[in-house]
DNA sequence: TACTAACTAATTGCGCGCAATAAAACAGTG
DNA sequence: CACTGTTTTATTGCGCGCAATTAGTTAGTA
């Protein structure tokens, strides 16, 4: 049962689009992870990068690029701002001064118990069941690995 | 069956967002439509706009930022970028001068047959099966839907 | 030692994205 | 008409996001 072609212009239709309530969805949540975030002083590309060493300890920036999809031009004035904040220490190893080091600073350490709010604020924040959600984050998981 | 809960970190760990495969997603898709849209000399924003405006012709700033849900702050300067690329005219309606009418120049009107080609490049640039696409697309206007 | 190439991050430039504020036009009321 | 409040868009300020370029470091090679 296929729905019969009407205008081959419907391919521009912005609700056939897939790409728009993706980029649309993506926006109101992060825009919803504003005002729990303010309290700790972060914004939303931040706090990835922040749970990204709560997890996992310092690494050079190219390795934090990997894991949060950033390049350096974002990454560098960021890292500079985090640090400029003290929640990150900035440096040049050794051995290999062309790589730039970044750990987490104690402040940047104790902001992780309070950064428990966060997902705190934004539970329920979607209102959906939670098999929908668990399945939208694999469909989207799917996506990234296929483009990769 | 329950996973059982191991440390109360495990909510600010990268792999149990649902936001960060959405806000990764979103920008890996975006960036896509790059090269593409880069033949039309748009950017992905730009784009969706000039979609609103190829369905539905002119309107006011504010009805095009409901459909595209942005608001004033990004698509003053960007209409009027597509003023100055003469896709589109600015003007004030004579019984209301507070609104900002746009609508499509015979240029902007004929850049719609030559963004057919961007659906085309994008086809498959995920690939996947369409049933999974499709339940991708549905679960997103859920989400989108219940936040507003 | 020189020379070259590769690697890593920083910088530049432009366009969002959005909160906050300002400015202009309109509508309603006494 | 003057005054007040609302509506609508524009402006400001800051932080991404990313392509392209630059700069500094390292590694490899003659």
């Amino acid at each position: 049962m296929e729905s019969l072609p009407q205008d081959k212009y419907d391919v521009l239709k912005l609700e056939n689009q897939l790409c728009f309530p993706l980029y649309a969805c993506a926006k109101e949540v992060i825009r919803r992870y504003r005002e729990p975030l303010d309290a700790l002083g972060l914004t939303y590309t931040q706090y990835i990068v922040m749970m990204v060493f709560w997890e996992f300890g310092g690494m050079t920036e190219g390795e934090l690029g990997e894991k949060v999809r950033l390049d350096s031009g974002t990454l560098a004035p960021l890292l500079k701002r985090l640090e400029k904040q003290g929640l990150v220490k900035r440096s040049r190893p050794e051995d290999n001064e062309r790589k730039l080091f970044v750990c987490l600073t104690d402040e940047g350490k104790a902001l992780k118990e309070k950064a428990l709010t966060v997902p705190e604020a934004m539970r329920g924040c979607i209102d959906l069941p939670v098999e929908d959600l668990i399945l939208l984050k694999m469909l989207l998981e799917k996506v990234l690995a296929q483009m990769d």
